[in-house]
DNA sequence: CGTGAAATGTTCGTTTATGTTCGTTTGTGA
DNA sequence: TCACAAACGAACATAAACGAACATTTCACG
């Protein structure tokens, strides 16, 4: 298996000389050039290349594929989703945003909005908002996660434990049968339970497209959201219990 | 979708350089005029530049004109003073990068370096950084200022003080004939005198432009500072009262 | 020795990046 | 304001790179 021998080396080359082509790599392990294909391939899906035509190399920095991919992915409902949100966000309010393609897109129905303060883990969310000079934003501070431009961490936490918000809004990754609210990351979840113990009211942005996926880690339940902001009717059952809950459900 | 093997050199040279033409990138790569108009389109639709005729700059985000106008003064002496800057920060050290167009300077020398902690409350460093793989980013907390992108307030303070840093780098407004570091903003003070507690060593990294000036608020005295990049030859008295503080003083 | 699985080489139709050309747009200086 | 040159982008041709499928080699293990 002298395969997993060139894999380490090739990283190195990469890594020192910031690309590999896969003329060189053939030349150099005296291999022909649809191995070095393959190999280039393999390390690419395990995310420690980026495959280009001719080579590859290292991995690009924020707001790389994946997030573009993610931010393209359902726009227009994220963007309608977005709009019915800032609707109901008055003036003058204090507001965390969150981590998160459909809270970043609620950022960007924000700038007309008057005398807000705008409170955020999200460098995008930031930059967008620069452009509305009628808005405080502060940053809480954190890790910089470069694949979205997210801040996670302990610091996270902290920071926010100092603010009480008249409003987050959050996202999530999925949303199963039973209302649990569901995400990927650990770190983010503690960011996300946070914020809703810090806010008055929290609202939830989600495109139905998370209906029906499941991620590990739980949130809470949509029974502590005070409004949920999405594009499609919800499952009967699961309706049924917002209406319990008192949480209102907002379709564009 | 497309990836090149210009595109991560031309984003470096962008946060480098500020700007890239056309021209300059097409004859660096040896390729055609078109094929650079076809990368730039990509990295624009991005987001990752922002397309102008002949060439492109970086995207707009934090900085508005006067900081864009302070950032082009001096800004051959300011490269000078942090590439002698850069070159004294070892690969592997924890370092802090305060506001200022002097030490965003340096950020941009350190795209090369290897396994940096960089914990900074300057939002177009961290922006800079990114395109560095190897460097960990941590943006500590604050209200965002929109004149150049700064974090500052109480958050910011009580942020960095849960850290300690090898190496803190950090710019003034004005340094005064008696060896004292001199600022505009108080709150901007506060958070550089906390910075200085912090960090085991502390370089201060300022033009010559700043010897004349004065502010009205006192962050310190050149002899906290373990070494001042600058480039010009200080006043004779104050010289000598470095050489008795122990303050080295490095010109390019 | 055989055998089988994994790695590698070979072939070939398809995709992609690049160069070239040309009409259009943009910036500049009179 | 107008004219001119530079820059631009669309369209097309071409050569390189690509990946799938199949053939061959290598090597561990019975």
């Amino acid at each position: 298996m002298s395969q997993s021998f060139r894999h380490p080396d090739i990283l190195k080359t990469a890594r020192v000389e910031g690309k590999v082509t896969v003329d060189g790599l053939a030349e150099k392990f005296g291999v022909t050039l649809q191995t070095i294909r393959r190999d280039l391939s393999e390390l690419a899906d395990a995310g420690k290349l980026e495959r280009v035509h001719g080579g590859a190399i290292l991995p690009s920095g924020v707001s790389n594929i994946g997030y573009e991919e993610r931010r393209q992915l359902n726009a227009d409902a994220k963007a309608k989703i977005a709009k019915s949100c800032a609707a109901s966000i008055p003036n003058g309010s204090s507001v965390f945003i969150n981590i998160g393609t459909n809270t970043e897109a609620v950022a960007r129905e924000l700038l007309f909005h008057k005398n807000l303060m705008v409170v955020t883990n999200n460098m995008n969310v930031a930059n967008i908002l620069v452009d509305n000079a009628d808005c405080e934003i502060v940053v809480v501070g954190g890790s910089l996660r470069r694949s979205d431009g997210g801040l996670i961490g302990n610091l996270t936490i902290r920071a926010i434990e100092m603010f009480k918000f008249d409003l987050a809004i959050i996202g999530c990754s999925a949303l199963d049968d039973d209302g649990d609210i569901l995400d990927f990351d650990i770190q983010e979840v503690g960011v996300s339970q946070t914020i809703i113990r810090q806010a008055r009211k929290t609202f939830l942005v989600s495109d139905h497209s998370k209906f029906k996926r499941s991620a590990p880690i739980q949130i809470g339940s949509l029974g502590a959201i005070d409004t949920f902001f999405t594009d499609r009717k919800l499952p009967k059952p699961l309706a049924k219990k917002c209406k319990e809950w008192g949480t209102t459900i907002i379709l564009p």
